[in-house]
DNA sequence: GACTAACGTTTTTTT
DNA sequence: AACGTTAGTC
């Protein structure tokens, strides 16, 4: 039994793009029209047509989207074909490559990867030693400077700012000294490998003769450059992505890739699916009648497979209170008059502050929501702590993480002695670890301090002993170094409040608790840091476990759907954002209320105020220029104090009472 | 080296 | 308004 899949559960779309296995094809998938189903089906197909599942690569952005695509795969073929199969994001690809081939370049096997806030406070240093400047730069600034340089195949010496061409190569060599990457060398130095030993490419050319990428319109060009090495003739690789809903190429996605895709690999077999299955015909209309507006697009006409719907309704508000009002009413009516769940509705909105007024108009009422968190899991401090110290335990040499926690919690080990350690490690060509651990170094340092740099360094030498002699699991270890060193009661001398206290305490509990799981099945340390390193997982529950209402950024709401969708905030300058009509990038911003309005499968309402709060100050708004563009035909133009003005129904009379009565049940 | 006060900034977010 | 960063003080 090798897969399980009927050709007749599928539209002629899917089925010719399931039945295109050989060169390259181009899927253009438009939104809600099966995307996941279709590529999952031909990876089935291929199964069933004998491809060994290890030829078998599936390469997606994001650790969401792997693990998802993942499961999908695995509920359709047997354990066995799933498990041999590769389904990674571009990322992790690279590591793998990397963890088995980056001396090549000269850095070490055991090298470290930098998250953003690793990148950030190394550029601060350097922004300080190169001193120079005398307008103040955001080392952010820099740092994204040198990422567009990396992905456009620049060496950092060639940006054209010689200040900052300096701090980019000061950068790179200091990366270098302490044998650590940052994520865009991760894919830079997989593809300057594979591009430059022949040995190597063949090697990965004959293990995956089979590539898919999905979400094409996110690549950037590096991952295009990339892909092309990965992939040698006949070109059996498969890319699956929409255009209309690239909404990163702030972060460097190139349309191009998928525009000009015939460029990159000749005579692609282009299948279009335009089926949708989620929407309504009057919310696809809408969407379709939008996105036109475009220039430069592989045109995609969208057709409704359900018929009818509800109008999309546009509705002017006063201000951003009432809008905010306006939708926690209109959830509750929907929710009693309609039989809905709290998790059918969904609020999106263009910047994360929008949400205050929105949270606060749910919280009111006690209608339960779910936030897609704007602060990363990874990002957290208490979490990135107790990662250095257990990258100290695998390579104590990694620089990186070793001066993050050098005073954390204090030891008397401060900047100063930093400094000094980092000045020496330099100038002897050594790690700062092995600087710690050298009389040569530490006998020129005052007794105090030397004593607490050997304390320190028995103390990681005594840990990474007892996990090196496998004597102890390493989450023990990791524990007990944790609760040596009174890491917890440090941080928590520094919260405000209880429930901060509370999330950090979790915090560090969280990484312990994974680490033991990933050890439980077998896996090594360093395997459970590289997956950290590579997984900006907000706390993972958010969409599944959580009940209510959704309130989403339009960004992080591609890839999902909802029957009821509000889209606030359609104001010129928030939608479209006044900088990206600075920066002349308003076709994203229409793509991104594309992809808004396509999130919603059953009824759709759009919101403008005619005043906002921004920045503690009362701003007037005007209606954003997107609403002339829509076509009038499904749409239903009223304003907040029409809706109000009409006699209200019987169903929205009990639901006003009902709410008066949960709003003093709350008092 | 730790703590406090003034200051400036504020799109989107993944790896 | 609210947050993080920085400069200044003890």
């Amino acid at each position: 039994m090798a897969s399980t899949f009927s050709f007749n559960s599928l539209n002629a779309a899917q089925r010719q793009a399931v039945a295109a296995l050989d060169g390259p094809v181009m899927i253009l998938a438009g939104a809600g029209t099966g995307k996941t189903r279709t590529v999952t089906c031909r990876i089935a197909h291929m199964l069933e047509k004998k491809i060994p599942a290890a030829e078998i690569l599936a390469v997606t952005f994001t650790n969401k989207a792997a693990s998802e695509m993942r499961e999908r795969i695995t509920g359709m073929v047997t354990k066995k074909a799933a498990s041999d199969m590769t389904v990674c994001t571009f990322h992790s690809l690279c590591v793998r490559l990397l963890r088995g081939g980056i001396d090549k370049l000269g850095y070490k096997r055991n090298f470290s990867i930098c998250s953003h806030s690793d990148q950030v406070g190394l550029m601060r240093q350097l922004l300080v030693r190169m001193g120079g400047s005398d307008e103040k730069v955001k080392p952010d600034t820099v740092l994204a400077a040198i990422s567009k340089a990396k992905n456009m195949g620049l060496d950092p010496s060639e940006l054209e700012d010689d200040y900052f061409a300096n701090l980019a190569v000061a950068y790179q060599n200091e990366l270098r000294a302490q044998n650590a990457v940052d994520f865009d060398d991760l894919l830079l130095f997989a593809e300057k490998i594979l591009r430059e030993h022949g040995d190597v490419r063949e090697h990965f050319r004959g293990r995956y003769q089979r590539v898919t990428v999905d979400e094409f319109q996110d690549t950037n060009s590096l991952q295009m450059r990339l892909l092309q090495q990965l992939v040698g003739k006949p070109y059996h690789v498969c890319v699956v992505g929409d255009d209309d809903q690239s909404i990163y190429g702030w972060r460097g996605a190139e349309v191009a890739n998928i525009l000009e895709f015939e460029n990159f690999f000749p005579h692609p077999e282009i299948i279009r699916l335009e089926e949708n299955y989620r929407s309504t015909r009057a919310v696809l209309h809408t969407a379709n009648s939008l996105i036109r507006h475009n220039r430069g697009r592989r045109e995609k006409i969208l057709r409704a497979t359900r018929v009818g719907g509800d109008p999309v309704r546009i509705v002017a508000m006063p201000g951003d209170d009432e809008e905010a009002e306006f939708i926690a009413e209109e959830i509750l009516a929907g929710k009693s008059a309609a039989g809905r769940q709290w998790e059918d509705f969904a609020v999106l909105f263009r910047t994360n502050n929008q949400s205050r007024k929105l949270e606060l108009a749910m919280r009111e009422r006690k209608i339960p929501y779910r936030m897609v968190g704007a602060q990363s899991f990874y990002d957290r401090r208490e979490v990135r702590d107790v990662l250095a110290y257990a990258q100290l335990l695998v390579s104590p040499e990694a620089d990186v993480p070793l001066l993050r926690i050098l005073n954390a919690p204090n030891r008397g080990i401060g900047q100063a002695t930093a400094v000094l350690a980092t000045q020496w490690s330099r100038d002897h060509h050594q790690s700062v670890w092995q600087a710690l651990c050298d009389p040569a170094f530490t006998l020129s340092i005052g007794s105090k301090t030397r004593h607490a740099i050997e304390s320190f360094v028995a103390l990681i030498a005594g840990a990474k002993n007892r996990i090196d002699l496998a004597k102890d699991n390493p989450a023990d270890v990791l524990h007990t170094l944790i609760r040596e060193i009174e890491y917890l009661p440090w941080l928590e001398r520094g919260c405000k409040s209880d429930s901060e206290r509370q999330q950090r305490a979790e915090g560090i509990q969280m990484v312990i608790d994974s680490l033991r799981a990933h050890a439980m099945q077998g896996r090594k340390l360093q395997s459970f840091l590289d997956d950290s390193a590579l997984s900006a997982d907000r706390e993972d529950e958010d969409l599944e476990t959580k009940q209510g209402a959704t309130l989403i950024t339009l960004h992080a709401s591609k890839g999902l759907e909802f029957p009821i969708v509000f889209l606030v905030g359609l104001e010129e300058g928030f939608l479209p954002h006044s900088r990206s009509i600075a920066d002349g990038t308003k076709d994203e911003e229409r793509r991104l209320l594309y992809v808004g309005i396509t999130r919603a499968r059953d009824n759709l309402t759009l919101t403008y105020c005619a005043k906002r709060l921004k920045w503690g100050q009362e701003t007037g708004c005007q209606p954003s220029s997107f609403i002339g563009e829509l076509d009038a035909e499904f749409l239903d133009h009223t304003s907040y104090e029409e809706i109000l003005g009409a006699e209200p129904s019987a169903d929205e009379l009990s639901s006003f009472f009902g709410n008066l009565k949960s709003m003093m049940d709350g008092i």
